[in-house]
DNA sequence: CTTCTAACTAGTAATGATTACTATTTAATT
DNA sequence: AATTAAATAGTAATCATTACTAGTTAGAAG
C-alpha cells in the first residue's frame, strides 16, 4: 500500500475524531484539506484501511457504515436514535445500565480468520 | 402489531434457521409457502420484527444485513470469507482462538435506550 | 354474524449508499 | 531521469433497501 496525501489525510481524520464519521462525513472533512478529493477515493481508502486493520467499522443500526480509530474500547448504541457512546470502563458486574443508559442487549463478536481461510493463505 | 400469514411465515423462517439469512434469502424461503409474497413485505416485516425485539440482526462485513433468532449466543465472523459461526460456549480465558479459528478482534456492543431517548418516551 | 377501519400486502418505482470504470497522475524503485 | 504499478478525480452504474399506491384483511365493536 503506497503512502498518498489522500490516504494520510483520511487516516488522520479517523484517528483524530471521536464522532464515528460515515464515508460522507470523512469526505466533507477531507475536502477541507484537499478541496477536490473524490468521494470514490474516500470509499476506496476507508475499505483499504479497514482491510489493513488500521481503522475499525461500527454499525449504528442505520444503513450507513461508520468508521472508528483502532483504540480498544466498547460501544453503547441507542436503538432509537442510533447514538454511539464510547465505553472505556466496561463493567460486567452490573450490565443492565451504563451511565443512565438502559442496556437491553449485549452483542459480542469475535473477528478473525476461520479455519478454512487460514489453510488457503 | 397484527398477526398476518406473511409475518408468521417470516418469523418461523428466522426461528427455524441457523444460517443467518439476508432479506433476499428469507424472501426465497417464504415464497415456498406464499408464492406471491412481496420482497417489500419481507423487508417491512424484518424491520418490524427487529424493532419489536423478536429477531436480531447480524452484520457479517458485507453490505447485506443478516437476520438471526433471539437466542443468547455470540458470533465469530471471518474477516476474509464473512462466514458466521455461532458461539454457545464463549470462554474469555483464552480468546486468541475459538475452535481453530484465529481471533484478531473482539467487539462488544451494548444496545439499549440512551438517557435522552428515555426522557422523550 | 356484519360493519368498520387501521394495519397490512403486492407490485412497482424511487432512493441513495457504495462500487466500477476510465483517462490521467504520482509514489517510489531502478 | 525513466519507468511503471498503484492511486486518483470524475462520472456512470449497481443493487440493497425504502417509498408509494391501490387493493386486501385482521380483528374489534356493535
Amino acid at each position: 500500500m503506497r503512502s498518498t496525501k489522500q490516504r494520510n489525510v483520511i487516516l488522520d481524520i479517523i484517528n483524530n475524531s471521536c464522532s464515528h464519521l460515515d464515508a460522507y462525513g470523512v469526505y466533507e472533512e477531507a475536502r477541507k484539506q484537499i478541496s477536490n478529493i473524490s468521494l470514490g477515493t474516500v470509499y476506496r481508502n476507508l475499505n483499504a484501511l479497514e482491510k489493513s486493520h488500521l481503522i475499525d467499522v461500527v454499525y449504528d443500526g442505520t444503513d450507513k457504515i461508520r468508521y472508528d480509530k483502532k483504540d480498544f474500547h466498547q460501544h453503547f448504541i441507542c436503538v432509537k436514535c442510533h447514538k454511539i457512546i464510547d465505553i472505556y470502563d466496561l463493567n460486567f458486574k452490573n450490565i443492565s445500565t451504563y451511565k443512565n443508559n438502559v442496556v437491553m442487549n449485549c452483542k459480542i463478536i469475535l473477528e478473525g480468520i476461520c479455519e478454512k481461510c487460514q489453510k488457503e493463505e
